[in-house]
DNA sequence: CAATAAAGTAAACGTTCGTTTACATTATTG
DNA sequence: CAATAATGTAAACGAACGTTTACTTTATTG
């Protein structure tokens, strides 16, 4: 195939999307030039108008398919809330954060529909699928609204973070428990 | 005083604001451009360099003041939930939502570290005030992600819209009633 | 080995951006 | 009324943007 990650063009492919996935998420959809991104892939401007077509490609293709909530709906969702709040938490310090480039992209217009088709289709979709009781849909879309709203609070706006001392584990495993505790009442409260 | 309404400078400088909120909410903050708010405001360009220095100026002076709570603390702690999530769906088709304005400028990293200092000042910290039990603070911090969310999922990302159809009563009512519910979890779970 | 396609490069394209400058107009004031 | 400040205007600035073009280098294939 000719999308294998070891030929040269797969090579330079995936600099890109890696350095897209970590500039995306750092500065934005609007913040992020493609140079920046191909200085930090270690490679030439143009050659992301060629592998992608252009900026809006690069993005879907990039972010696209790691919205979805991976592992956090593996196992009963008795311990939804604890799974997910965990997860949230253990991203800290990660290069790539699906759900910060999707904080930081939403607010680009070019964006907003394409984000909003693939929250729908890999979020909400398969979460209300595992809601129990009525209104599954709607309780879904309020996870994902929790879900989203704990990572621009901690993550983009750093809310919990009291002026020049860290991030100490008292105050993350005061949060963890809190939304953990929110979460599980939505799934709950069929 | 010099920054009267009735002034011609305070005129102009008023209707560069105003322009400046439904652009920004509308646009976000590196969509918007100078010339845009210009133009909505029947004002030259220059104008709004010399009056607000500069575009972070700008959005500083026309958001800023605007992103705390308002009415909704005024009231009893007990029907919180409802106020806030009342006040949620009342703002429907509103030209400037600052909440809406906050969620499109956040991805923006210039605009990050103002935006974070003011919801600490307008929110968190009136808010924490109201609340009795432990982790006042924390949990004002989820209550503001969980508006901040909820606001992400429904105005921006329209994801409780079906394909094709209006926002109908019966949906609205639903929503709006989980995330009352949601918010008054958190206040009571002291 | 030669021919052909793929991959990479350097430079330029036209546009938009925030901001500044030099100048014209209007209002204020002594 | 004249002088002076305030306000508005038009044009240009340099920089950064996404994208395209013309060309060179590398790999593949008959």
């Amino acid at each position: 195939m000719d999308s294998a990650i070891d030929s040269r063009s797969g090579r330079t492919r995936t600099a890109i999307l890696t350095a897209a996935r970590a500039q995306f998420t750092e500065t934005g959809f609007d913040g992020t030039g493609l140079r920046a991104i191909a200085g930090r892939a270690g490679v030439n401007v143009a050659l992301i108008s060629r592998y992608f077509g252009s900026k809006d490609g690069l993005f879907l293709a990039a972010i696209g398919p790691h919205l979805g909530l991976g592992l956090i709906l593996d196992g009963p969702m008795a311990t939804f809330g604890e799974r997910a709040a965990s997860v949230m938490e253990m991203k800290v310090a990660r290069r790539f954060d699906p759900m910060l480039a999707l904080l930081r992209a939403a607010g680009s217009p070019g964006c907003t529909p394409v984000l909003a088709a693939a929250v729908r289709k890999q979020v909400i979709a398969p979460l209300a699928a595992r809601l129990d009781g009525s209104g599954a849909h709607q309780r879904a879309m309020l996870i994902f609204a929790t879900l989203a709203g704990y990572d621009l609070a901690v993550s983009l706006l750093r809310l919990d973070e009291a002026e020049g001392d860290k991030d100490d584990k008292g105050r993350r495993a005061g949060r963890q428990a809190r939304l953990a505790d929110s979460l599980q009442h939505i799934v709950d409260d069929g």
